[in-house]
DNA sequence: AAAAGGTGTTAAGAAAGCGTTAGGAATGTC
DNA sequence: GACATTCCTAACGCTTTCTTAACACCTTTT
């Protein structure tokens, strides 16, 4: 379970080089796009909103200076250029144009990759979004780890925080017992169901307006859990 | 002629690179600061808060990265390096330190005045606010490292203060004794979860009005600590 | 209606984690 | 080299969390 990563939008024609692209970013976890002309470009930017977009200046159907003027008449969204052409005049016109970064071919993958997240800072706070779950009177902030019930702070355990979490995860289906004491306690032996019972008790009591008529932790007779969605 | 131009800061020791650079700052219009140290740099950028800083990694006195690291402790002004050394891995190292960007000499003019306007346009439209987090009774200017409490300097060692504003970088999240150890002692081994708690019982003797019943500084039992933001 | 299986509840002991203190090592300063 | 500061480490008592057991309950089956 990771947030998916940024998403990038890479434009360039040859095949080659995108190939070359898509391993790099791959494997960096990003999230990955790619068209092979400046309109399908500005196309999938405008419906994708990319967090970073690579752009080759040397496209079959326009000028890759265009699709920067373009792109920068709706959005700031970091455009790194990556062209074969080293003139200083051509790395001038570009950033000048409104691109944030220029480089030159051949360039190495860690520094593309590093500029790449110089980019993603600059566009960066909006950019990741904060994961919040809501449901009735509750608020859930997974990234401070912090649970609110009617605007009430209320405190949860490790174990108790990682077993609303999973199910959280899972909102809507049912959780089976063996994979909620695999997701929760780890793979590790000795896990018993008896523990479910236990801290899904707990949960309630602290989660529930009425701990013993649970409106949304609900218990799936012989199967497991689920946190029911209806309200 | 009215509006003066953005002021740039330049830090480099050697003589003849300054005298190159002050010339093609100040025929575009940009005003003009320069050090020859990083101490000095340093000083400088918290004293007259530059729009923008141009900064050679090889300085007499200390490592060019360390300067980036000290400066992105308190503030987001754009950094672009100028360096001889033209490794990927040096230009990885600079950018992941918090380096906007980097210009591997000898470079063209016209291509460092582009760049600058980028670094510019980053930094732009908001003006720069002044890095200090309040909170409480407590007062924390980032740019000059002095933390108050209720009007009165406390003095903090570097640990202290790493671990401190560590926390508040993320305030309200809680986060992990693992993140912590790693933000503030480093990547490098050996740092144990001791050390968290003997720090932040220091800390908050030094910052708390009640020490053992801490209302900003929690603790998350199984997890780590938090700078509470709410009253 | 009793039995059986799964579930909910409570409490107490065990384990793990945390706060605190203090002393010695390491570091920096003059 | 002496001093001051800062950092690391160990020991101890305390708090929170986890585990476990005993028992009540509820639903379905026989």
């Amino acid at each position: 379970m990771s947030t998916p990563g940024p998403l990038i939008l890479l434009v360039e024609d040859e095949p080659q080089m995108r190939r070359f692209l898509r391993v790099s970013l791959e494997g960096s976890g990003y999230r990955y796009l790619e068209a092979a002309t400046g309109q399908e470009g500005l196309s999938l930017a405008t419906q994708h909103r990319p967090d970073a977009i690579l752009l080759d200046l040397g496209l079959p159907d326009m000028d890759g200076l265009d699709v920067v003027t373009r792109l920068r008449g709706w959005s700031q969204i970091p455009v790194i250029v990556i062209s074969a052409r080293g003139q200083e005049t051509d790395k001038v016109d570009a950033l000048d144009a409104g691109a944030d970064d220029y480089l030159t071919k051949p360039f190495g993958t860690r520094e593309l990759l590093a500029r790449i997240r110089v980019a993603l800072r600059h566009g960066g706070p909006e950019a990741e979004a904060e994961p919040v779950f809501t449901l009735g009177r509750w608020r859930v902030d997974l990234a401070k780890r912090q649970v609110l019930v009617e605007g009430q702070e209320v405190h949860l355990t490790p174990l108790e925080y990682s077993l609303f979490t999973t199910l959280i995860r899972h909102a809507g289906k049912v959780v089976t017992q063996r994979q909620l004491l695999k997701e929760v306690w780890g793979g590790a032996a000795g896990a018993q169901p008896l523990y479910l019972r236990v801290y899904m008790t707990q949960l309630r009591h602290k989660l529930e307006e009425e701990p013993s008529k649970p409106r949304y932790l609900k218990t799936e007779p012989g199967v497991g859990y689920r946190l029911y969605l209806e309200d």
